[in-house]
DNA sequence: AGTCGGACTTAGGACCTTGGTA
DNA sequence: TACCAAGGTCCTAAGTCCGACT
């Protein structure tokens, strides 16, 4: 059983997971359909299948509620806390020998040769142990290189911040000669790089104490379209007025794309465009099949040709006003440093665009003005000024978030921010943090994942289907899967949101037993396609949980990712769904690096171990990319390369032979030199061939494969950057100039031996 | 307990730049 | 010198999770 944990090669393998995820979206479409007819009377019917058939589940206590419940949207008033009581008691009596029950962290069997591999430190931790001893996590993440001073550096941090402070006080008192001149300060403060990493953090949900930007570059404001070009409809030229026309404008751009041909996106779009026209063109405009956008369209495709067009002189021109801006805008001050901003441009109008089957694509996103826009700056900065003849929203002090700017999207309502860049002490610090928890996760997952199992015997259906969905976001991977307001947002589920119609039960596939078959859309309305074999119980409870449903009914319909991260918050502190995912990625990583790295291969070799390891994850998370349109010719010229390549060889190794003979018979120096250079001349080709074999492999391997995801945001860089260092290879292969500075901490603080 | 808004992370695609090669 | 693939950056949508409120 213990191999249950493992990732068989059905799920690696079969091109079927991600292969044609791209075209398949066209399917659900009919489902999603179906799936909101229903839904009206979904909430209602959940209580009917709750329980049903099981009499084991508290059917009493169910009984009673069984009426109330029907007046609540949601079916789930009847939890027996008092299960919840004597949980921690059960939870150390339930656990047995972890050496018994080892099981691989994450395996991950693929056709990238995994072998399982027992952890050899993990250890349980008494549920009190496991409470975090210190807010901080401090003693955990110390790498063991940090001297001693620093495990009880509180106060000396403490005291440095306050040194700081001081300093930025002074500074802000006599600011206006060096602060405000962003200039002057950059030319200081880059050089040496600020380890921020080795100071004291906030603890009370401070996130700065200073706070000085220049507030956000607005969107450039609409250029009419010269007289020649012109906008028809019914075939006859039209002016439009110019808001009209700037709308009409955000269409023709992208007349070349997909959306264009889709019909919610066509309909939204006239929609919204229409609220643009003045009631003379509304009068006039009312098909948008009549519309004939070609003009427009030719037109920006020639700016945009004319610009790639330019002199050197002007692309010159325009990369030094880009700095400007950059260096005026694209920095703050955050308690002493200048830092520096992600998105500090304001999202310039036009159509939106939505993934998958978005309801709303094509509506009109609006220009943002000033008064949209809030402020966040701390009180005694100077405040970032509008621009001339308009005024902030509002301008506010919260130094609790980590925001500078902010403003209400008008297409889902949502608020937008302005946000530092991942290099900045913030983000670092809780990117950090973020795999510290994960890291705590590891020393405790033996636990959990018994525990579970024993849930999946459970007399509630809650705590049932709970234990079954951590399986899966344990095992796969899953995202939690908040539930989405309907009509809002394209059909996509997570763990939580399953529907029936997502997965299929086969009792025996393929020669294996108890196969679940998935088959939905995930974030981004990624396909995710996976045949999974699975533990009897797990089977049985599935079978349990699909009784009496609907196909457009959830399968959990007794879990939210509400139950189950509290849930998950008293198994661990600081645990919920997404640090699985974080965990299970880093340490499939480090396996993967252990098992797939040899001693004796060269760097090339070694960087294609590291990316197979990195795809492994990639594959884990389902982290797909549409294969590049050019896929197919690419791999064509390269392997036309590749056969050049070997001619070449086979070339080179006969004047080889015939250099050797030339020197058995003369046996003269001559004839020497000509052979060494023969041999070298073999040497250098077979590298280059080989070099070139590894990157047809890792290319090809790699065709719908997106690795940038997981390496940015799910790998504990601190494992790359120890493996760098035990294999020598330089870190610059595997992380880029803005990955380097994002993962500046884990660069500075890990040496060749560090564990995840 | 459920809902909702807010804050923040994670995500893939578009677009732009670079560097190697024909 | 032009071209092209790869790599890098930018963009912003789409998730997760939390806490306030009801």
């Amino acid at each position: 059983m213990s191999g249950d944990y493992s990732h068989n090669d059905s799920q690696i393998d079969s091109g079927s997971r991600y292969n044609d995820s791209h075209k398949h979206k066209e399917k659900y479409k009919e489902k999603e359909h179906k799936h909101k007819e229903h839904k009206k009377d979904k909430d209602r019917d959940k209580s009917k299948y709750s329980n049903s058939e099981h009499k084991d589940y508290s059917e009493k206590k169910h009984k009673d509620k069984e009426k109330e419940r029907l007046k609540h949207k949601d079916g789930s008033s009847d939890k027996p806390k008092d299960k919840y009581k004597d949980k921690e008691k059960r939870k150390e009596e339930k656990l047995y020998d972890g050496r018994l029950k080892k099981e691989k962290e994450n395996g991950f069997a693929s056709p990238l040769h995994v072998k399982s591999e027992p952890e050899s430190d993990d250890f349980y931790l008494s549920p009190k142990s496991l409470k975090r001893e210190r807010d901080d996590d401090d003693s955990e993440y110390k790498p063991k290189k940090m001297k001693v001073e620093n495990e009880d550096k509180s106060e000396k941090k403490a005291k440095k911040r306050k040194q700081e402070d001081e300093v930025r006080e002074k500074k802000t008192k006599d600011k206006k000669g060096e602060v405000a001149d962003g200039k002057k300060k950059a030319k200081k403060e880059p050089e040496e790089k600020w380890k921020w990493w080795e100071e004291e953090r906030y603890t009370d949900g401070v996130k700065w104490k200073f706070l000085e930007h220049k507030g956000p570059v607005f969107a450039p404001p609409y250029e009419p379209l010269p007289e020649h070009v012109r906008f028809y409809y019914d075939g006859k030229p039209m002016r439009l007025s110019p808001e009209a026309e700037e709308v009409a404008t955000f269409f023709a751009k992208m007349l070349d794309h997909e959306y264009t041909t889709k019909d919610v996106f066509r309909k939204n779009f006239f929609k919204d465009w229409r609220k643009e026209m003045t009631s003379e063109e509304k009068g006039k405009i009312t098909d948008l099949n009549k519309c004939n956008f070609t003009e427009m369209h030719e037109y920006f495709k020639a700016q945009s040709e004319a610009r790639k067009q330019m002199s050197k002189e002007e692309k010159q021109k325009i990369k030094e006003e880009n700095e400007r801006i950059l260096q005026e805008y694209g920095f703050c001050i955050m308690d002493n440093h200048r830092e520096r901003i992600a998105n500090f441009r304001i999202e310039p109008p036009g159509l939106f665009r939505g993934r998958g089957d978005h309801p709303k694509m094509g509506m009109l996103k609006r220009r943002i003005r000033p008064e949209d826009i809030i402020i966040n700056c701390s009180k005694d900065s100077k405040q970032p000024k509008p621009p001339p003849g308009t005024k902030w929203k509002e301008v506010r002090h919260d130094n609790k978030v980590t925001w500078l700017v902010s403003w209400t999207e008008n297409i889902q309502g949502s608020i937008k921010y302005i946000m530092l860049n991942p290099s900045s002490r913030i983000k670092g610090e809780k990117d950090w943090q973020k795999y510290e928890t994960a890291r705590r996760l590891k020393s405790c997952v033996d636990r959990l994942r018994a525990q579970y199992r024993e849930d999946w015997k459970s007399k509630e259906m809650k705590i049932r289907q709970r234990a079954v969905a951590l399986y899966f976001i344990d095992k796969l991977a899953l995202r939690a899967g908040n539930e989405k307001e309907e009509g809002e947002t394209a059909d996509t589920v997570g763990c939580c949101s399953l529907r029936v119609e997502h997965i299929t039960l086969h009792p025996e596939k393929d020669g294996q037993e108890f196969v679940v078959e998935f088959d939905f859309l995930g974030k981004d309305s990624i396909r995710y396609y996976n045949k999974v074999p699975v533990e009897k119980r797990v089977f049985k409870n599935l079978q349990l949980f699909m009784e009496n449903k609907q196909p457009e009914d959830d399968l959990f319909d007794r879990l939210n990712t509400t139950i189950l991260n509290k849930h998950l918050q008293e198994l661990m502190d600081g645990l919920t769904a997404k640090v699985f995912r974080t965990y299970n990625a880093s340490i499939t990583l480090q396996q993967q690096l252990k098992e797939l790295t040899t001693a004796d291969e060269n760097i090339p070799a070694k960087i294609l171990s590291y990316n197979r390891a990195n795809r492994a994850v990639a594959i884990l998370c389902n982290h797909q990319r549409a294969p590049p349109k050019t896929f197919e010719k690419s791999m064509q010229n390269l392997q036309t390369k590749i056969d050049a390549k070997k001619e070449q060889l086979a070339d080179a190794k006969r004047q080889l032979k015939s250099a050797k003979a030339d020197h058995r018979v003369c046996k003269d120096e001559k004839s020497k030199k000509a052979m060494e250079a023969k041999k070298k001349a073999v040497q250098r080709i077979e590298e280059q061939l080989m070099k070139l074999e590894v990157q047809a492999t890792d290319r090809e391997e790699n065709k719908q494969i997106a690795l940038g995801t997981s390496k940015l945001n799910y790998l504990d860089p601190r494992i790359s950057v120890a493996w760098c260092k035990k294999w020598g290879v330089p870190i610059e292969k595997i992380y880029n100039k803005t990955q380097r500075e994002k993962f500046a901490w884990a660069i500075d603080m890990a040496d060749e031996d560090f564990e995840f």
